[in-house]
DNA sequence: TCCCCCACTTAGAATGGGGAGT
DNA sequence: ACTCCCCATTCTAAGTGGGGGA
């Protein structure tokens, strides 16, 4: 950063035309890829003697592969999950396999094994850790510095997870059928390597074999294995804040803004096709409708039985929606609810056009509540018709373009007056409006309703101080009123200040209040992760002279490096 | 056309570490 | 020095969407 700003930036725009004209070749994602492979669980310690294990109030040792298990099972026994039917079903079932014949003859009822000795004892464990933090610290610096980078290119990078994950007890989000099943540990045997032929290749630990070795450049990750609760591919890949990731980002929000120039025209058509004479082109366009206006997701079909019932646009089905000509003032409302991404539910009431409310009535006519709204649709079909549209475009893109001119359209009604912590709240009061665009929610904080009440407290005694201190002011200026002198006349003006510190105090501590009530479910991080143009915040900062930290800390900088030095003051979106 | 595989982005929860307040 | 709380970081699950083969 040291070096003057057009420098920078035609570096920087030089880098991008490099990143354009290497994309366009063979589809070939670097020449060189060099590093040392991924870092791996620590192998089980068997537990002191003295902790001990019930089964039916008698103690009993477990052999390591089983107590490996039950220590998976007792470290969470604080946690929700653990009382919930189908985990313990599943960690029960997965468990008895790792038993021997005598354990599993014996522990025959979840219900009566006591873990609750295992369970202090990593409490204790935790504590103790928290102690000799220091040495660990260290050491997790030595393994970062040693595993944590690859060389792609000639650059240095960061990998994003270059540790493996270590085994557990699966936890899925929802109603997951499988939560609770044995996430079994992974070998160096299950690993395939994929590194440049002419690299240094990674070594295995020593006495174990690479599952596979191979050299292919057409994709980024450096390590994959395959998991065994869904039988998918787990992969090592670099950090947001490499050449890979960013350039893939940049291309994201250019697409987006490839649709801004033609979403009108697409707008219209889709409008067009609600009165289409074709059951398949409706649907599509209601879809659609719903995707561009309510910025939902895709929808792709999930296999039934594998993970939670949740859906997306394309996948909802009769159960989800809700149909009413007229509510209160409005007409032609629809009402959804349904569990998206993550189990996220989205609850929503719109009023839409009449038109749309017809067709919805149309596609629900002789269905049942299970059936598929959209029975002629998924995401294949209306990809391909998108693409048609514009090339590169499919239905994510819509929530990119809309979350992205939703921001960029609130920032400019701001007046340019306000002050700094007066910009930055409203800042964050649009990107509040895009994560709920989004349904990006969360579950209020356990301490949510504890830190509330000693924001609370503190706004009490706030309070007090300030008629405290506005009877200091009345007895000042009664004083003044029957001594006229300067003396009083001061003090008076001394309190006046006192007042008015204390209000503007009281008012930010009741804008903070305001600004975390109004986050309790909200999550602004994903939003302003994967969904809106860094360029715009970027620009925004520069126009009004706003510190670009105060609106992205260090990760975030570092993964919007190239939005940093790109943006002027006058980007548009 | 359908299905399955693969690679990648997007997601909320859990964890950890450091700074503010006492 | 200590505690508590908050935010950054880490973790890994859960999506999207392309491609290839039956």
């Amino acid at each position: 950063y040291s070096s003057p700003q057009h420098n920078k930036t035609s570096r920087r725009e030089l880098l991008l035309i490099r990143w354009e004209e290497e994309r366009s070749t063979d589809g070939s994602k670097w020449r060189f890829l060099e590093h040392k492979g991924p870092v791996f669980a620590p192998p089980y310690e068997p537990l002191p003697d003295k902790v001990k294990f019930y089964y039916d109030g008698k103690l009993m040792k477990l052999a390591a592969p089983a107590e490996e298990v039950a220590t998976f099972f007792a470290k969470m026994l604080d946690h929700e999950y653990t009382t919930k039917d189908v985990f313990r079903k599943n960690f029960f079932k997965d468990w008895r396999k790792e038993m021997t014949s005598e354990e599993k003859s014996k522990i025959t009822d979840l219900n009566k094994c006591n873990f609750a000795g295992m369970n202090e004892y990593f409490k204790a464990q935790s504590e103790a850790r928290k102690q000799m933090s220091k040495e660990e610290k260290q050491d997790n610096e030595r393994i970062l510095q040693e595993y944590g980078f690859c060389i792609m290119d000639n650059h240095k990078e960061r990998i994003g997870n270059f540790r493996i994950e270590p085994p557990g007890l699966f936890r899925g989000r929802g109603d997951h059928p499988k939560m609770g099943m044995l996430k079994r540990r992974i070998r160096p045997e299950d690993i395939i390597i994929n590194c440049s032929k002419d690299s240094k290749h990674p070594k295995p630990p020593p006495g174990t074999k690479w599952k596979e070795v191979r050299h292919d450049n057409k994709v980024t990750w450096l390590a994959s294995w395959t998991e065994n609760i869904q039988g998918s591919i787990k992969y090592i890949m670099l950090n947001p804040s490499s050449r890979i990731k960013g350039e893939k980002d940049w291309q994201k929000y250019e697409t987006a803004r490839r649709l801004k120039k033609c979403v009108d025209r697409i707008r219209n058509q889709y409008r067009e096709d609600w009165k289409s004479k074709e059951m398949r082109i409706r649907q599509r366009a209601v879809a659609l409708y719903f995707i561009d206006k309510l910025a939902l997701r895709a929808g792709n079909e999930k296999e039934e039985g594998e993970t939670a019932d949740t859906v997306g646009c394309c996948s909802l089905r009769v159960e989800h929606i809700n149909l009413y000509p007229k509510l209160d003032d409005q007409e032609y409302v629809v009402e959804f609810d349904f569990l998206g991404k993550d189990s996220i539910r989205y609850y929503n009431r719109i009023p839409v056009e009449k038109r749309v409310f017809k067709n919805l009535q149309l596609f629900l006519e002789n269905k049942q509540p299970g059936d598929d709204l959209f029975d002629r649709l998924n995401t294949s079909i209306l990809n391909k018709h998108l693409q048609e549209l514009m090339d590169g475009l499919t239905a994510k893109v819509f929530r990119t373009y809309n979350a992205s001119i939703t921001l960029q359209q609130q920032l400019k009604e701001l007046s340019s007056d306000d002050s700094v912590p007066a910009k930055i709240l409203s800042y964050n009061r649009a990107n509040r409006a895009v994560a709920i665009l989004c349904n990006h929610q969360r579950a209020p904080p356990k301490t949510f309703e504890k830190s509330m009440q000693n924001l609370q407290t503190k706004i009490d005694e706030k309070q007090k101080q300030l008629s405290a201190a506005r009877k200091q002011l009345k007895a000042a200026k009664a004083e003044h009123k029957a001594s006229h002198d300067d003396k009083s006349k001061k003090a008076v003006e001394v309190k006046r200040k006192a007042v008015q510190r204390i209000e503007e105090q009281l008012m930010k501590l009741q804008v903070q209040a305001t600004d975390r009530e109004e986050n309790k479910q909200i999550a602004l991080g994903t939003s302003k992760l994967n969904y809106l143009d860094p360029r715009i915040s970027v620009a925004w900062c520069k126009k009004f002279g706003i510190p670009i930290e105060k609106i992205y800390n260090k990760t975030q900088r570092e993964k919007f490096a190239w939005a940093i030095d790109m943006a002027e003051k006058d980007f548009e979106f």
